[in-house]
DNA sequence: ATCGACAATATGTCACCTGG
DNA sequence: CCAGGTGACATATTGTCGAT
């Protein structure tokens, strides 16, 4: 039943590309009225002489319509009469046509056809990751950051990430009781891993690299609240010499009992090097656009691949989608996610009871893969049934010339260096009442407020580009404008005094080293406010 | 069963760049 | 100089959920 399916989906794929050829040629001569009735008459016939072929039953009427008393001799010679009839169409593309003609009639059983191509990649896709891990899982430990501090992660994600195959995840799991406070610890930990490494060739933000300096420079020249000067401008120039990466951030669950939160990431590392067309496994390949930040596509050249879009383009995809699709020729039973699995992580609250490394294993890994495990405790062997390489590391050479590796990381430069340029606030304004209501811009207020006259606040923040009243031209601006707000509420505030600050990620263009769709992503906006804020003090 | 919301993915197309 | 290849970006389609 299942194997019908899958055989009915591809030679319904297969038809479509050259149905749609046929189409483009429709499309190619509709506004061309010099052509004779007679031509388009041809035309006609041709393209209903392929939709019989391939849609015998769905197209019977149009077939006694047009095709009941033509031999296929004479069909032949009017598809090639209608191929001369577009004369204006480059020899190229006509030989493209010709090309996936040739190549359907030489394909006998189609079903194979795709199976063995799928089967090709596959082992290329093997062979390529057959060294690296597919999934790293941290267990983030009280014990270690007492004797080492939180550099001990940063040193270790720094280590492991060369180790990990590209666009595999990693996976950071809390949950003990630590000594620092948790949510500062998370956010530390997925500001770094999103910013620790730096890349200097990408070109789209190459392109537009100066004018991204000048803007942010511009931005905080006309900031009212900051002194603009040297310091700050040698941070924006070291901030735009790179584009920070390292992971992506993916989503952050927690446990019902809010004990254990586990961070996914996803690496995602700029990688040019040409991947095969997942259809034909032609090398012959052109670039395309990036779907994501650093995330490169390509696009099948070779004119005899199947895989044509309805204006000849080739098929497009990335490393990572290639892989995805092909595999569905190749699983086994263990690739499937079960369906409690699937469904219990789909939300961002997860129920205290499950197996979570069964379910990450499930949810991020195919069998055969390699699986790192650091300080899980836990027994390997109950995960032998799932049918993946799977280790356990406890320790590593701990290398200490990384220490404060968070603080030169460049986000983090220069917001210390904006706070250390966020002007005196004045003491000119006292409130006299018990109960004050007051409507104003709420920066404005605490800058001239008097210290020490509440302390305890409360606030919804605008979210980053989530509504019309709360529109930046990036992130960073977003975050500089936050910060000068949450200072001025710092310096007025009493001490030992509360803030409640509502926040969350969000799905968003962060137009920070680009300004297109591939940067939108779901940004930790909850993790930066933590991690900002406490530069503050808070 | 259907629908709206939303995210992910596939496909369409503008316009720049390049090489003959 | 200009066709056409293709990088970048836009738009369409698909898939999934919960609500009804």
């Amino acid at each position: 039943m299942v194997i019908e399916k899958i055989k009915k989906s591809i030679i319904l794929e297969l038809n479509k590309s050259l149905d749609d050829v046929i189409r483009s040629i429709f499309k190619e001569i509709k506004n061309k009225n010099y052509l004779t009735v007679e031509k388009k008459f041809i035309i006609n016939e041709v393209y209903y002489k392929f939709i019989h072929k391939q849609y015998t039953e769905q197209y019977e009427p149009f077939y006694y319509l047009f095709w009941e008393k033509i031999s296929e001799e004479e069909i032949e010679k009017r598809y090639k009469s209608a191929l001369n009839t577009i004369s204006n169409k480059p020899t190229l593309i006509k030989s493209k046509i010709e090309n996936l003609i040739n190549n359907k009639k030489s394909i006998t059983n189609i079903k194979q056809y795709y199976i063995d191509k799928a089967i090709l990649f596959n082992n290329y896709v093997k062979e390529q990751e057959k060294d690296k891990e597919h999934l790293q899982i941290i267990n983030i430990k009280n014990d270690k950051i007492k004797s080492f501090g939180i550099d001990y992660y940063f040193n270790l994600i720094n280590c492991l990430y060369d180790r990990l195959n590209n666009y595999c995840h990693l996976v950071i799991v809390f949950n003990e009781d630590y000594y620092i406070n948790k949510w500062e610890l998370i956010s530390k930990i997925s500001v770094f891993c999103e910013n620790f490494k730096s890349e200097i060739n990408f070109k789209p933000f190459i392109k537009i690299q100066e004018k991204l300096e000048q803007d942010l420079q511009e931005n905080l020249k006309s900031n009212k609240y900051i002194n603009f000067n040297k310091d700050l401008q040698n941070e924006i120039l070291n901030f735009y010499s790179a584009i920070s990466y390292g992971f992506y951030f993916k989503d952050l669950f927690i446990s019902n009992d809010s004990k254990t939160n586990i961070l996914v990431l996803q690496k995602i590392q700029y990688d040019e090097s040409i991947v095969f067309c997942p259809n034909c496994f032609s090398d012959k390949v052109g670039g395309n656009s990036y779907t994501k930040l650093l995330q490169k596509s390509f696009e099948c050249s070779n004119d005899n691949c199947i895989a044509k879009n309805r204006d000849l383009r080739g098929k497009r995809y990335t490393f990572l989608s290639a892989k995805i699709q092909n595999k569905k020729f190749d699983l086994k039973e263990k690739d499937y996610v079960p369906k409690e699995i699937y469904k219990s992580f789909r939300r961002d609250i997860f129920d205290k009871k499950v197996d979570i490394l069964e379910h990450l294993i499930y949810l991020y890994t195919f069998t055969n893969e390699n699986i790192l495990l650091y300080d899980m405790d836990i027994n390997i062997e109950k995960y032998n049934t799932l049918e993946r390489n799977i280790y356990n590391y406890e320790s590593y050479l701990y290398d200490d010339k990384n220490i404060n590796s968070f603080f030169k990381l460049p986000i983090i430069r220069i917001m210390i260096s904006v706070i250390k340029s966020i002007k005196e606030s004045k003491e000119d304004y006292i409130v006299t009442d018990d109960i004050l209501i007051k409507n104003a811009n709420s920066t404005d207020f605490l800058y001239s407020l008097n210290k020490n006259q509440f302390n305890i606040a409360i606030t919804s923040p605008p979210y980053y580009n989530a509504r019309d009243y709360s529109k930046w031209e990036n992130m960073i601006l977003y975050f500089i404008d936050m910060v000068i707000n949450a200072k001025y509420l710092y310096d007025k505030i009493e001490d030992n005094g509360y803030y409640v600050y509502n926040i969350s990620d969000i799905v968003a263009m962060d137009n920070i080293y680009v300004k297109s769709k591939m940067c939108k992503k779901r940004q930790m906006l909850s993790s930066y406010s933590v991690v900002f804020f406490s530069l503050l003090g808070f």
